[in-house]
RNA sequence: GGGCGCAUAGCUCAGUUGGUUAGAGCGCUACAUUCACAUUGUAGAAGUCGUAGGUUCGAGUCCUAUUGCGCCCACCA
């Protein structure tokens, strides 16, 4: 027997229960099957600090809608998920929580830190994966790594010793990205340039009076009164400066070549150096050199030879060679430099001034370049098989565009700083021998999958592991495969490998998406995903992207709470089209849950009226089309047009097309329209197995979007479920499925996608069924301006020119009665116009009411004349009202252009009365 | 400096390779309530598709130029 629906449809309820059954039944997990197709989706890892927000909310609704969706297309489809350990933002909130007990990471030491972090983890870090199953998640949980994981880790050490053995990895000194408050080097990725409003300070720095030297002799220098002025918006690395270099064609300084500068302050000698890589036109032209503090400054240091000399500690604070500054902040120090110069004069001017800084990616402060000794991969080799990859089209980026901002990434891709100075995460596989290094600095560098005991060249047994540990992202790029526990080839790696599709969102493309492609190039010899779906960034309705620290988060929970999760899921989904951003405010969400409701309502309807015994039957084997009457015929071919039409978008990851298409058929076309057409028939027996069969698939076809209330309903539906068969394309060639009757399933999750039966496809019924919809359509409007009680039924003939559209209509009349609430409705060959009737013209159509007997025709006319007197009187106030110049001169405008414009339509309204009038006589 | 995206109804946006009358959601107006659903139904008002040229029988769609907004990369002393 049919249950019952409750009359409104409660969302929390259902949503906990179904994902428990899933959970419980195993139906999240993948195994390589013989029979079967492939379809593997990597998770993006969310970071384990992450909580979940409308990014990853709109990114895992995708992945998971392409997951069910294979799943039912007869793909064994695997959703790998996990999470990666995010070093330096882990680490940030572990530190955190110290400091509230008074504590610093160092107070604990390495190992005392580290058990705090894993602890930490153990406790907060399943708080995205929870989050990920209320949103619906069909992941395999069974298989959830995370990048810290034993096995994984050592991927990570075998990836590290292969690229050093491969001279692909080095140790050297360079500027880098250093956080003072993380104090540790970042990539160039996570040290994103953001606009900034500064000043440019111009600096002057006198020349060295000749013969003088004050370094040799001791005594204070001595400087003229000529000076060089040189613009920096960063006055406080002036410690650093080795040269002030100059463009040798700047007719300006060209005579200052070569020439000694004193350094104020610190009263250093430096010279005046040549280089065409100087901008004469910015600033001065002149720019003060330190090598150690500027990327580019290095290269000019390296060219011409200069000193390096570093002037801060680790933690941005100035050092000894910044003399009486020593100690100060870099931004204290910059404001008590600013302050000294002033007073010798030295100082010529400060102009406002934008310029960008890279920021750290997770505290937000102000990068230095920083010289240090770091650790780096070299990308160009890597990076050639990974472009021609693309090029060729084995990987395909979904919207295409981002193939170029990939290509052009990958073109001019930097060396790869990997070292981080933190803890938490892998320690690097490098370690030192003392003793050699005694001998040879350079020398004594032992790297190896297993800590060696002593040292290979002199048997020492001194070492050392190097302190540093690898950027997140070393682990993340070997996710694809290192998930599977490579470097093991195990079966599940052969089967899977490589996925289909990796979703994700453009920032993180050269991250990670870059990489991966590099790893998967590198480790397997083959590409690691197939596709590459980027979706839009969420943002709230001011187009400010969505952020805690912005405050303008809309939490995905709150929203599951309020509206439900599959009218979260919908309503996303139904607004991100293909790559645009997504702008998002609270009210999107009401079209999903009224969405939701509605399919709960219809379905109730449905089972209100379902006759269990009539609907066990195969549906292509009782009955052939012929036998079906319009409106059934109507609504099958509509279905099947919107399966073809769904599963076309969703192989072209056109997601809120296919929404908008399921969407469409259900509220207006089988809401609207069928159900309300077959109300008068709804006993009989073709319209009983229709109505249940197209409800019955379209749950199917929405379960991938709302996965738990097309599970809730399914499960209420009596009778066979599936018994067409399939045409999964996911089975490999030669496998039949089969028919599937009345296999009692647990889950909607393990049906089929319909299948689609072209033969049902028909545009001749589709094309009469609309021209009933239109004639109707005609007739309430009729009814509507003539004000016909809308409960009582009127007497209609309608006329039609050709045989053919009389044909049709023969069919039609019982449904247009229905719908228009026609009385009698008579059709005839020829209109002959008569009076006292109001006739309209449609197509070929005459469509006339008599009005003796629906409505008193005077009546009517009374009631149109007092309405055209009562808008004429208005018009008059209104046009009075306009003519009136205290009006037109002191309103302000839009008020007067909004008078206007209500008056002309004022006009309009009067002859549209007036012509009803003439008709009514 | 280089690249990309967007501009369509009051608002937020769809519109696949050029093709009948340019769509949706929200909002607005009028009417409807023993009916599966007011989280509803019926109907209505509302658009010179940013601007200017061009290609074409035909342009929201293709080309050129241009304006405004947003994003990315590089540089930034």
């Amino acid at each position: 027997m049919a249950q019952e629906l409750s009359k409104q449809y409660n969302p929390q309820d259902t949503e906990s229960k179904w994902y428990k059954v899933w959970e419980q039944n195993n139906l999240f997990s993948a195994k390589p099957s013989p029979d079967k197709l492939p379809y593997c989706i990597v998770i993006p890892p969310p970071n384990v600090t992450g909580i979940l927000h409308m990014g990853h909310a709109l990114n895992n609704t995708i992945q998971d809608i392409l997951i069910r969706y294979k799943k039912m297309r007869g793909f064994a489809a695997l959703w790998m998920p996990g999470v990666d350990h995010a070093g330096i933002a882990t680490q940030n909130v572990v530190e955190k929580a110290l400091a509230k007990e008074g504590l610093k990471r160092q107070d604990l030491g390495r190992e005392k830190f580290l058990e705090k972090v894993w602890e930490w983890k153990q406790l907060y870090g399943s708080t995205i994966i929870n989050q990920l199953k209320k949103l619906g998640c069909a992941c395999d949980w069974e298989r959830a790594r995370f990048t810290m994981d034993q096995e994984y880790s050592l991927a990570v050490t075998e990836v590290f010793v292969r690229l050093y053995e491969k001279k692909l990895i080095y140790q050297g000194h360079y500027i880098i990205n250093w956080c003072p408050r993380c104090q540790t080097a970042l990539s160039d990725e996570e040290a994103a340039r953001a606009e900034l409003q500064g000043s440019l300070y111009y600096l002057k720095y006198p020349f060295k009076i000749l013969g003088d030297s004050p370094q040799k002799t001791g005594t204070v220098p001595k400087y003229t009164d000529e000076f060089i002025i040189v613009a920096t918006t960063r006055p406080e690395t002036m410690f650093g400066d080795t040269a002030v270099a100059v463009n040798p064609k700047d007719k300006r300084y060209k005579k200052y070549i070569g020439k000694t500068l004193i350094l104020p302050l610190i009263k250093r000698e430096i010279k005046i150096i040549a280089d065409s890589s100087v901008d004469m036109e910015f600033g001065t032209g002149a720019v003060k050199v330190t090598p150690a503090h500027d990327p580019n400054d290095y290269v000019l240091g390296k060219k011409h030879n200069l000193e390096f000399i570093k002037i801060m500690h680790p933690d941005g604070s100035m050092n000894e060679i910044a003399e009486k500054y020593s100690g100060l902040d870099r931004f204290k120090a910059r404001e008590a430099v600013l302050e000294d110069l002033k007073q010798l004069g030295l100082l010529e001017k400060i102009i406002a001034h934008t310029f960008s800084a890279g920021h750290c990616y997770r505290c937000q402060t102000i990068v230095e370049p920083y010289l240090s000794q770091q650790w780096f991969i070299k990308m160009k080799p890597l990076a050639k098989p990974a472009i021609k990859a693309v090029k060729k089209g084995e990987i395909k980026f979904y919207p295409d565009r981002w193939t170029k901002v990939y290509l052009n990434w990958m073109d001019n891709i930097q060396d790869w700083c990997i070292s981080r100075q933190i803890w938490w995460g892998h320690r690097m596989p490098v370690y030192y021998c003392k003793n050699c290094q005694e001998k040879n600095p350079k020398a004594g560098i032992i790297v190896s999958r297993i800590k060696p005991s002593k040292c290979p060249k002199c048997a020492s047994e001194s070492l050392t592991q190097e302190e540093d540990v690898l950027d997140t992202w070393f682990s993340s790029w070997l996710w694809p495969f290192a998930t599977f526990y490579w470097p093991k080839e195990n079966a599940d790696l052969k089967y899977f490998y490589p996925t289909a599709t990796l979703v994700t969102a453009p920032e993180i493309i050269f991250f990670w998406v870059a990489r991966m492609i590099m790893a998967g190039f590198e480790f397997k010899q083959q590409i690691p995903f197939k596709n590459v779906y980027i979706h839009g960034t969420v943002r709230d309705s001011q187009g400010k992207k969505m952020s805690k620290s912005l405050g303008n988060a809309l939490d995905p929970l709150e929203v599951i709470a309020e509206y439900g999760t599959d009218a979260l899921r919908f309503s996303l989904i139904s607004i991100t089209s293909q790559g645009q951003d997504v702008y998002l405010s609270k009210d999107r969400f009401e079209q999903g849950r009224n969405f939701a409701n509605k399919i709960w309502n219809a379905s109730r309807f449905i089972l209100i009226n379902l006759k269990p015994e009539d609907v066990n039957v195969d549906l292509c084997v009782f009955f052939k089309r012929e036998q079906l009457d319009i409106v059934n015929r109507w609504i099958l071919s509509r279905f099947y047009t919107t399966l073809e039409k769904v599963g076309k978008e969703l192989d072209n990851f056109k997601f809120n097309e296919a929404a908008s298409s399921l969407y469409a058929f259900f509220w207006h076309e089988f809401c609207d329209w069928y159900l309300e057409l077959i109300k008068p028939q709804i006993g009989e027996k073709q319209t009983q197995i229709v109505m249940y069969k197209v409800l019955e698939k379209y749950l199917r076809l929405i379960h991938p979007f709302m996965p738990f209330i097309s599970e809730e309903i399914w499960q209420r539906l009596p009778g066979a479920k599936d018994s067409t068969p399939s045409t999964h394309p996911g089975l490999k060639p030669g496998v039949c499925s089969g028919l599937m009757v009345s296999k009692v399933e647990p889950s909607i999750m393990q049906q089929n996608w319909p299948h689609l039966q072209s033969e049902l496809i028909n545009k001749q019924d589709e094309l009469q069924m609309e021209l009933a919809f239109e004639v109707i359509n005609v007739i309430r409007n009729m009814r509507a301006e003539l004000e016909v009680n809308p409960a009582s039924r009127i007497d209609i003939q309608i006329s039609a020119m050709s045989k053919l559209t009389q044909k049709s209509l023969e069919q039609l009349l019982s449904y247009i009665k229905n719908l228009a609430k026609v009385n009698a409705l008579t059709l005839t060959e020829k209109y002959i116009a008569q009076n006292n009737q109001y006739a309209v013209v449609f197509k070929d159509l005459h469509i006339v009411m008599p009005l003796e007997g629906v409505a008193d025709a005077a009546q009517q006319i009374n009631k149109t004349n007092l309405k055209i007197d009562k808008l004429k009187s208005e018009i008059k106030n209104k046009e009075a009202m306009l003519a009136n110049k205290n009006f037109t001169l002191r309103a302000p405008e839009e008020i007067v252009e909004a008078e206007k414009n209500k008056l002309i339509d004022m006009r309009e309204q009067v002859k549209k009365l007036e012509a009803i009038k003439n008709g009514l006589r």
